[in-house]
DNA sequence: CGCGCAATTGACTGCCCTCAAAAAGCGTGG
DNA sequence: CCACGCTTTTTGAGGGCAGTCAATTGCGCG
């Protein structure tokens, strides 16, 4: 919290530190600058504003805020949802390190969701207008930058595949798997891993109650597939869980 | 059917007439050259490959296809669904005239759902290599793009809202309203028109049976704001409509 | 007119929600 | 260390919304 320095005593950090570097990240495989060579990805740093840390439950960004960053995730978990007249509130997305957060605004210029962040975060502050005139000189980024909204399209038609068409327990074995596949990309394990977000949290991405998914939680326990204290995961048969998830296999 | 010539007989119609030509098209101001001056409109003309009818119930892309076109509608309604492996269907959306089709094959290169006609129709082929070579030289035909898919990604977003958070008559009222703004954005009746897509595509498409669908319409007469026959439908009263789509009133 | 398909309507079922209470975590302070 | 309060999760009982199954009606078309 005390990183950054005021003007008249000793900067604790050098301040490059807090701009990005993306050849030094280990993301940049994922992340937007993916397949850029050396000079190109310099020349990405040039724009990207600086690092920015968000604690737990604080927002990066709300629903109508103007719209002028991309943000890619350095560390950490976000979840976005969308309210609605109510106040009810939709989840639409969990993201993680390397996925880039603030695509919907780019059409109205104002964000159209809002983004928590579900544990302690840091982001890279991506200014649009500047990435755009970069998209001019370095055709690879843009190409990149099509693939990943691209990628974001298909993710919530799977999404939408989920929530129309499957079961209570399809649903939460389609999210489990999900995560698995995402956390293997990372490098990290696809079969024990933290749930950044509360049993809340996964009933309303999923669009099923609290106790729905804590009664589900205990009937994947009893069918062995799973192990499950608290937040912490351990898929025992995710071959299983993979059959179940495509509707391939019930749990009884 | 017979509107193509062959080599060596007199053209039924001249090859001009089956490449585009947005600046004398309609939906000029709706579509992908949205905001270009005359020259620049030429230069997209250029790259257009040819229009295509596609016929009522004829597929345009099947999933898995190698993709090389997106495709502008020029009239006439499609649905996207996607196919999950006991091989039901998730309707992901209805498109219509001056839409764009195709965005979420960008990712892999290979398309990600099904696109089909609901009735007959016609589409700009526009081949995406090319496009990607003209965004480099016009500048606001790159911008316009990056809103038409952030503008994607905002659809699928609110139909997340509706699929896991809405109840049968608001998921059904939101659809109408959605519908009739978007018949009213292209000039037509916000209150008359006709349905393109049966009430099985419609239930597929909320997450609802086709009884369902059946009982909401009836209900929707019965309560006086909404007249139907077959697929003609007349919104009679479209403040009510949209204030049960919002979830601030209910049909009883 | 008769056929086939789509849509409507009714009766019943079941999945998941709602409501309620108990149990388990977790941080705070004595 | 335990007691305490608060939040989150688990478990149970019962109800309701939408699904399933089945029969009927309506519509287009040869």
């Amino acid at each position: 919290m005390t990183q950054t320095s005021s003007c008249n005593s000793t900067p604790l950090v050098s301040l490059d530190s807090l701009r990005a570097n993306c050849a030094s990240c280990s993301l940049h495989q994922l992340c937007l600058p993916m397949g850029l060579d050396e000079t190109d990805m310099q020349r990405l740093d040039q724009i990207i504003g600086r690092r920015r840390r968000i604690a737990k439950d604080e927002i990066l960004y709300r629903m109508d805020d103007p719209f002028n960053m991309l943000y890619a995730i350095r560390f950490g978990h976000f979840k976005t949802y969308q309210v609605n007249a109510n106040g009810e509130r939709q989840i639409t997305g969990f993201q993680m390190a390397g996925e880039l957060l603030g695509m919907d605004a780019i059409s109205t210029e104002r964000h159209q969701c809002d983004a928590m962040a579900l544990e302690d975060s840091e982001v890279c502050e991506i200014p649009f207008r500047q990435l755009e005139d970069l998209f001019g000189h370095i055709p690879n980024l843009l190409r990149h930058f099509h693939r990943i909204m691209s990628q974001e399209i298909t993710r919530e038609q799977n999404v939408m595949l989920l929530l129309g068409n499957m079961r209570a327990e399809q649903k939460f074995a389609a999210f489990l798997v999900n995560l698995a596949s995402r956390y293997q990309t990372r490098g990290y394990s696809s079969t024990t891993f933290q749930l950044r977000m509360s049993r809340e949290e996964i009933g309303n991405y999923l669009g099923l109650t609290i106790e729905s998914i804590s009664r589900l939680i205990s009937k994947f326990k009893k069918g062995g597939w799973l192990r499950v204290s608290n937040r912490e995961v351990e898929i025992l048969a995710p071959e299983r869980l993979k059959a179940i998830a495509a509707g391939t296999a019930t749990c009884s």
